[in-house]
DNA sequence: TTGAAAGCGCTAACAC
DNA sequence: GTGTTAGCGCTTTCAA
């Protein structure tokens, strides 16, 4: 069993409030009495019970964080960012995968599991829009992903429509005049894809390029199959095209894949750009040109965000809008003409 | 505030008690009193508070994963896995990064935040043999990973060695005889880069081929840069090998990328393989031959074992080791001679 | 079948 | 500067 306040307290001759006072750093302490419950404290390896904690103070210590898979790349990359800037912090990180799934994303809205954390780091795939009452909750929550906008929340984004119009604008410089795009998602006007084709119509329209349907390919997830499938897609079709806009690095990476296999050479023949900035793309083949959203700061900026809110969970505030800067990372796959 | 138990039995007319029984199922209640209860509690959305009950009944339903990075696609595909297993059992899952690194390993054994949690399923990168007693601890343990065999917990790990060799002959049998190896720890005996090293040699041995160490590429980390870094140095020194065994997938993809950018084609002119069968082995250029280590049986079964040890906290029993089964997965870095 | 009451280990208001 | 004590919301023994 293990020792209690109570156990120290008897062992160190004080009251429990005199330990819990040394414990919780209270600063009016007798020197000579926090020396005799220090003792006490690791003669009998004292650890206080964090649920008791817990279930006093109204606080676990602990943030969920919801997403979709940490199978693909980027929710992983981002989880292990979360999980870093959250230990700093001394908080843990519960992660909850949806499989971007609305009911599932739905339900975890309303888990009990939730209890034992102080609030939610969500990053919503499967809701949409209708959904955005959905996220009136009760708890903290910081909004992640391109889904659901003008929400009750917090809500920590990327800038998807411009930095996919800077991809664009990229390979427009690069001499492309035949962008080719994948992922697309029919008929979606909000959600990652969505707005990456806004942001690249406004670039081709910008430089006076017509809108080309049939060099858009869609695909309903964005695995690196999906990006594989839909460029042999456009291949079969005969299309003609000088460059690959993946709307992310794993459908880029999927894409790219294809090409080679079909003896069109990157970036030769066709230049090839991703999303994402996933570790991966330094270590392909070409390398790949890509945007970095700005993830690490978009990690940084949810647990910041949650945690403050948690702290100042009675102030009434406005939902935040938190955006994170781009850049474009020019790698092999992709470069400006010399 | 929440509505507590207090406010159902007021709301319901009956004791808390009463109440109580009716969510624990508690079967002996009469319909009647049944119903009243389900009314109050619907009707002020009740939902039982877990911290509280954690501290009542000393579970907390959370389990905790700590691996080195899950920016790593192999622990993130772990993860991933665990996460869902666990999810079926009806358990959350608190992941905890230690970047591999003994110091904080050590750490997190100790840790006060595992009390958040019922039991852990740990995969050790960083400590040894040596810190063997460190494993010693008072909750449920699974432990993962080749740095630390015969500890005093049970053990969930793969086939290292015997995986190692088949992946080897494979080679072998595809008639290769100069075989490079990427990513072997100077002096390492235990751990995965010695085990696998080890099966290595047992099949040149077998097949009668000296083992040369000239074609030994020695790195600290499994990142990608490190397998195209020792790729490059392979090459520099201008040793002569018709086929490289990454003693994990990033390695191998990233010797695999070097070895292109070369001029050196793969699998004619040097065949690969690697370790792990990650998802991205699947979509390379060529697509990587490797060893499925029976990760997705590893991490099914550490959470059946941990969960088992939580449910039986109280039977004292010999730790357990056991062993997934591994496949060589055949695709196009390296085949069979037709 | 249901109720009363103790107590899990801690924090914090209040008293001395 | 330190002690007493009342809960946080639940489970569970014991009694009715």
């Amino acid at each position: 069993m293990a020792a209690t306040l109570h156990d120290v307290a008897r062992i160190a001759g004080v009251s429990i409030k005199t330990v819990s006072n040394v414990i919780n750093d209270y600063p009016h302490i007798r020197p000579s009495t926090r020396e005799k419950v220090e003792a006490a404290i690791s003669e009998l390896g004292y650890t206080p019970n964090l649920t008791a904690r817990n279930l006093r103070s109204g606080r676990t210590g602990a943030i969920a964080l919801a997403l979709p898979d940490l199978s693909l790349a980027y929710f992983a990359e981002l989880a292990a960012q979360v999980i870093h800037e959250a230990e700093a912090a001394g908080v843990v990180v519960l992660v909850e995968q949806t499989g971007g799934d609305r009911a599932r994303e739905l339900d975890l809205l309303r888990s009990p599991r939730l209890q034992l954390t102080d609030g939610l780091i969500f990053s919503a795939l499967g809701m949409s829009q209708d959904d955005v009452r959905a996220l009136d909750v009760s708890y903290p929550m910081v909004l992640l992903g391109e889904r659901i906008f003008d929400g009750p929340t917090d809500h920590v984004t990327m800038r998807n429509v411009e930095a996919a119009r800077a991809a664009t604008e990229f390979l427009i410089a690069s001499g492309c005049r035949r962008i080719a795009v994948i992922g697309a998602h029919e008929g979606e006007v909000i959600g990652s894809a969505g707005l990456r084709l806004r942001g690249y119509r406004q670039a081709l329209d910008a430089a006076g390029i017509d809108f080309d349907e049939s060099i858009v390919g869609y695909t309903t997830l964005w695995h690196r199959a999906n990006g594989a499938d839909s460029m042999r897609e456009l291949l079969a079709r005969g299309v003609e095209f000088d460059a690959v806009f993946g709307l992310n690095d794993t459908l880029a990476l999927g894409a790219m894949r294809v090409l080679q296999e079909s003896g069109v050479r990157v970036p030769h023949d066709v230049q090839v750009v991703g999303f994402d900035d996933l570790d991966e793309a330094e270590y392909s083949i070409p390398s790949l040109t890509t945007v970095d959203p700005g993830r690490d700061w978009i990690a940084k900026t949810a647990v910041a965000t949650l945690l403050d809110r948690i702290a100042r969970a009675d102030a009434i505030e406005a939902p935040r809008q938190l955006l994170a800067e781009f850049r474009i990372v020019e790698r092999e796959s992709a470069h400006r003409a010399d």
